[in-house]
DNA sequence: CTGGCTAAACTTTTT
DNA sequence: GTTTAGCCAG
C-alpha cells in the first residue's frame, strides 16, 4: 500500500491502494449502483468541514456543553464504517468521553450521509463502502471478481473490517487469493484496521488458506534483529515469528543519551557526515520519530549546516491554506454543487462571509447547469467589481476549452492579488502555487488530477522550495507510519524516550499501548547495518500552563526496560574528551548562541 | 453581515 | 503554538 501504490501500473493493470482501485472501480460501475459517475472526493480535512457544516446547522455549536470537534466527529462517523461496528460500541471502546452525544451523533451522521449524496461527493470511507456494498450483489460480486485472476494484498494487517469483507467477496472461495503481511507490524489500528484479519484469514476459507511463515530477514544484522526482537517478545500478546538472518555482526545497535534536542540533533548531523564522507549516501541514511513536529530542532540544525533533506509525513504542501484555495477554484468547476467547495472559494472574495456564500450555494444547487445560474444568482452585496471577475473566470474554466494545466495557471492569475491581499508571505507561497502547476503537467486531466492527489498526495516536503531532486542526495526523515516497508542502511530513531514513544496521548488504553511498542519494533527492523536509538534527557515544554517550568526530565521508553540494556552499545554524547577536537569545521563558529536561544523556544 | 479582535481549548500516526 | 467560538464596530 502507499508508497509502492504507482509502481507497478505498467505491469499490472490494476495496482493500488484500496481506495485508489475503489474510486477507479466505482466510477467504472458507477451507474449499475445509482451512483454519478463524476463523483468528486473529499480528503480527511473537507470530510471534516463538511461535518462542520452539518453541526452547525443542527444546532450541535452552541450547546449548554461543549459538543465533539469536528475531526472527533469524523474519527467516529469513520471508526463505525470502517470497524462495522454500531456507534455504541465505538463510544464505549475508543471515544468514552462522548458518550453522552450518541442521539445527537447519530442524527448528525445521517445528515452527513444524506449531504454527501445531494452533492455527489465520496470520503474516503465511502470508497470502500460503495465498493462493499456493490459486491454485496452476486451478479456484481461475480462481475467484479471476474475482473481479476488474482488478488494480492500487501501489508494485510493494516486492513480493517470493511476491506476484508470486500476481499472475501471478490473471491468467496479464496482461490486466486494472496495476502502477506507481519501481525507484529500492525500500527493503524487508529483507523480501525485489525489483526485479526491476518490471524483469522486462513480460517475464513475450507480447505484453510495455506501460510507461509518468512522468518529470514534479508535486511538487518543480527544484532539489530535480536534487540528488536527483544523488545516486541515483551508484548502482551506472542507473535507468531522470531526473525533471523545469515547477517552476522559485531555492531550492537546503540542507545544514545544526549542532554537536549539541540544535542541530539547535533548528534545526527555529526554522525550524518562521518558515514557520508566514509561512502554512504545520505539518501541511505534515515531519521524516524513517532511526531512529525519532533524533527523540528533537527530541521533548524540541518537548514543551518546546510545539509539537504526531505520529510515524508506530517504537514502536506496540499494543506496549505493558499494551495487550497486554489485547489478549490478547479474542485469548484468540477462539481459546483460540493458546498465545503463553493465556501472556501467563494469566501476568498473580500466582502464575501458564511452568509452570502451560502446564499449563493443555495440557488445554484438545484439548477440544471449550476454554472450557468451563478450569473443569474444573487450577488453578494459588498464583493463589489470582485464578483464579476470570479464569474468570469469560473465561466471561462468551465465552458472555454482552455485546456489542462492551463486552466490551473488561468485560476492561480486570478488568485494572486488576493494571495498578496490575505498572506504577508506571498512571495513564498506563490513559489507553492508554481510547484503546484508543474505537478499537475503531470496529469492527463483536471478530474484525474483531483482525483489522484487526494488519494494520493506528494506525501513529501523538503527544505529546499519546490524541485523533487531526483538525482541529488539528500538525508531522509520520515514518520514511523510513513517509514513502512522501506529500509536503510543507517537508522536514527529520535525521542526514544516515556511521553514520545509511547506518545502520552496513547497511554490511555493497553491496545493503544502495544500498537505504540510495535511502532517502535517497525522503526528498529528498518535498519540495514546501523541503528542509533536516542534519547534525550531533557525537553523543553512548550505552551503548557505550569508556570516556572522550561524543561522536563525525560525517561528512557518503557519498551526498553533495564534487562535489555545489554542487547545494545551505551553510548553518551558528547563524551567528555571529545568535546574539544571534535567540533565545528573551521569556519563555521564553534557554537551558535542564537541558534541555540531560539531553540528553546521552538 | 463581514471581518477583526480576544479568550480559551486542544495538541499523533494516514487512505 | 494553533484552532475555534464569541463579541463588537462599521
Amino acid at each position: 500500500m502507499g508508497d509502492q501504490a504507482g509502481v507497478l501500473t505498467g505491469a499490472m493493470e490494476w495496482a493500488g491502494t484500496f481506495h485508489g482501485v475503489g474510486a477507479r472501480l466505482l466510477r467504472d460501475i458507477a451507474d449499475q449502483i445509482g451512483l454519478h459517475p463524476d463523483f468528486t472526493i473529499h480528503d480527511r480535512e473537507d470530510a471534516a468541514d463538511l461535518m462542520n457544516l452539518i453541526r452547525h446547522e443542527l444546532g450541535y455549536s452552541k450547546l449548554d456543553s461543549r459538543f465533539p470537534a469536528k475531526s472527533t466527529c469524523l474519527s467516529i462517523y469513520s471508526r463505525c464504517v470502517n470497524g462495522q461496528a454500531p456507534l455504541e460500541e465505538v463510544l464505549r471502546t475508543a471515544f468514552p468521553w462522548c458518550g453522552a452525544w450518541t442521539v445527537e451523533l447519530k442524527a448528525l451522521f445521517g445528515a452527513y450521509v444524506e449531504a454527501k449524496q445531494q452533492q455527489n461527493v465520496l470520503d474516503y470511507d465511502d470508497l470502500l463502502l460503495y465498493w462493499a456494498q456493490a459486491v454485496l450483489d452476486p451478479g456484481l460480486a461475480t462481475e467484479i471478481g471476474g475482473r481479476f485472476d488474482h488478488v494480492l494484498v500487501d501489508e494485510y494487517q493494516d486492513t480493517n473490517r470493511l476491506q476484508a469483507s470486500i476481499l472475501l467477496a471478490l473471491k468467496p472461495e479464496g482461490r486466486g487469493l494472496t495476502v502477506v503481511g507481519d501481525d507484529a507490524q500492525s500500527i493503524y489500528a487508529f483507523r480501525a484496521a485489525t489483526v485479526r484479519n491476518i490471524l483469522d484469514f486462513p480460517s475464513h476459507f475450507s480447505p484453510p488458506a495455506r501460510v507461509l511463515t518468512l522468518d529470514q530477514n534479508y535486511r538487518s544484522t543480527q544484532p539489530i534483529l535480536t534487540a528488536a526482537n527483544a523488545v516486541i517478545d515483551l508484548a502482551a500478546e506472542r507473535f507468531t515469528k522470531n526473525l533471523w538472518t545469515e547477517r552476522a555482526s559485531d555492531a550492537a545497535p546503540r542507545l544514545v543519551t544526549v542532554r537536549s534536542e539541540t544535542d541530539q540533533a547535533r548528534y545526527i548531523v555529526e554522525q550524518v557526515l562521518e558515514r557520508r564522507e566514509a561512502g554512504t549516501a545520505l539518501k541511505q541514511q534515515a531519521v524516524l520519530f513517532r511526531t512529525s513536529s519532533h524533527s523540528s530542532v533537527l530541521e533548524v540544525e540541518l537548514t543551518r549546516r546546510n545539509i539537504p533533506y526531505v520529510k515524508f509525513g506530517g504537514l502536506k504542501f496540499l494543506d496549505a491554506a493558499h494551495v487550497k484555495d486554489v485547489m478549490a477554484v478547479l474542485r469548484f468547476v468540477q462539481n459546483p454543487r460540493d458546498r465545503v467547495v463553493g465556501f472556501r472559494v467563494m469566501q476568498v472574495l473580500p466582502g464575501v462571509g458564511p452568509t452570502s456564500a451560502q446564499r449563493v450555494m443555495d440557488h445554484i444547487f438545484a439548477a440544471a447547469d449550476p454554472i450557468a445560474a451563478l450569473s443569474t444568482g444573487p450577488v453578494p452585496p459588498k464583493a463589489g467589481p470582485e464578483w464579476t471577475g470570479f464569474l468570469d473566470l469560473v465561466t471561462d474554466i468551465a465552458t472555454r476549452d482552455l485546456g489542462w494545466p492551463a486552466e490551473l495557471e488561468h485560476a492561480r492569475q486570478w488568485y494572486e492579488p488576493h494571495l498578496y491581499r490575505i498572506h504577508e508571505d506571498g512571495e513564498v507561497r506563490l513559489g507553492d502555487l508554481l510547484q503546484l502547476e508543474q505537478i499537475a503537467a503531470g496529469y492527463l486531466s483536471r478530474e484525474r488530477f483531483l482525483t489522484e492527489l487526494t488519494l494520493d498526495p506528494p506525501d513529501a516536503t523538503s527544505d529546499q522550495a519546490g524541485v523533487p531532486l531526483l538525482d541529488e542526495d539528500y538525508l531522509i526523515l520520515s514518520t514511523i507510519h510513513s517509514a513502512k516497508g522501506q529500509e536503510w542502511t543507517s537508522v536514527f530513531v529520535l525521542n526514544v524516550v516515556d511521553g514520545c514513544l509511547p506518545s502520552d496521548l496513547g497511554t490511555g488504553q493497553t491496545a493503544d499501548l502495544e500498537e505504540e511498542r510495535r511502532l517502535l519494533y517497525v522503526a528498529m527492523t528498518r535498519a540495514k547495518d546501523e541503528l542509533h536509538i536516542m534519547l534525550p534527557q531533557r525537553f523543553f515544554t512548550h505552551g503548557q500552563q505550569k508556570l516556572g517550568d522550561r524543561h522536563v526530565y525525560a525517561q528512557r521508553t518503557r519498551f526498553i526496560p533495564k534487562g535489555l540494556l545489554d542487547l545494545f552499545e551505551r553510548v553518551g554524547w558528547p563524551a567528555a574528551e571529545a568535546v574539544a577536537p571534535a567540533m565545528a569545521p573551521p569556519a563555521e563558529p564553534r557554537i551558535d548562541v542564537a541558534a541555540r536561544l531560539k531553540s528553546m523556544w521552538q
